[in-house]
DNA sequence: TTCTCATTTCGTTATGTGTCTAAATATCGG
DNA sequence: CCGATATTTAGACACATAACGAAATGAGAA
């Protein structure tokens, strides 16, 4: 039940949607997340951190890069079974769509570049 | 999207998700609820509103009592398959067990004295 | 080592949420 | 109508949470 409730608070924040909706396409460093919710670096890495806790993201930390990516097959069938309803709960949202692109475009850049651009703010 | 998001953040309180559960019995007055929870009859109703609104439960007024039941088959798929996520992940869990035998205890009252003991409080 | 820089942690602030009591609303029974 | 009563609404309080900037941490690079 703890653990249950874990996920459910995790998922009701809507940026913290949104950064699971992203990881679909594969894992993203912290300063990508960042650019594309235009927040602060401290705020998506505490959405990241209870996004973590809960079971719904896993972990990897490359040189100074840390990399969020959607759980494997291993993981509990709760956390699957979650990740699953909100892709097609959310499945056409504008919001998503529209990140989508943004994700796309952010991508495309170069990474190293990005981030400077991130501690630049 | 806002809809979506207002499921999640029904879901991310652990007396809702309580009373979704035990609605898996049938359908529920305030009072029978409010005895459950030990809470407020106040505090049941606006937990049981946020509930209503997100569309996780529907509602029926008889006389001065109002019913709370799970939505049928006509419901979007998105409540139901929340409803049938929360239902396979607590599963066992031990409030819920210790919550399904308190109601069946007060399922077995009269709920005409069940309403007067709540209202004496 | 020392510098750079991506990320996290800390401290603060504003807003949101859960709870209660008391008052308002709605409905039944006399 | 009038009183009783089930539920909701309103107001108040405590606590949780999301946001930021600044400082700390950790890991290359010079």
């Amino acid at each position: 039940m703890r653990e249950f409730m874990n996920i459910t608070k995790a998922l009701a924040d809507e940026n913290r949607v949104r950064a699971l909706l992203a990881l679909r396409k594969g894992e993203l460093c912290v300063c990508q997340i960042t650019e594309l919710f235009g927040l602060a670096a401290s705020t998506v890495s505490k959405h990241l951190s209870i996004l973590y806790q809960a079971g719904l993201v896993e972990a990897r930390k490359e040189g100074r890069w840390m990399y969020y990516r959607l759980p494997g097959k291993e993981a509990p069938a709760t956390v699957r079974r979650a990740i699953d309803w909100v892709a097609q709960s959310v499945n056409g949202a504008p919001r998503v769509a529209e990140d989508a692109a943004r994700l796309k475009k952010i991508l495309a850049m170069d990474p190293v570049e990005l981030c400077k651009r991130q501690c630049g703010k």
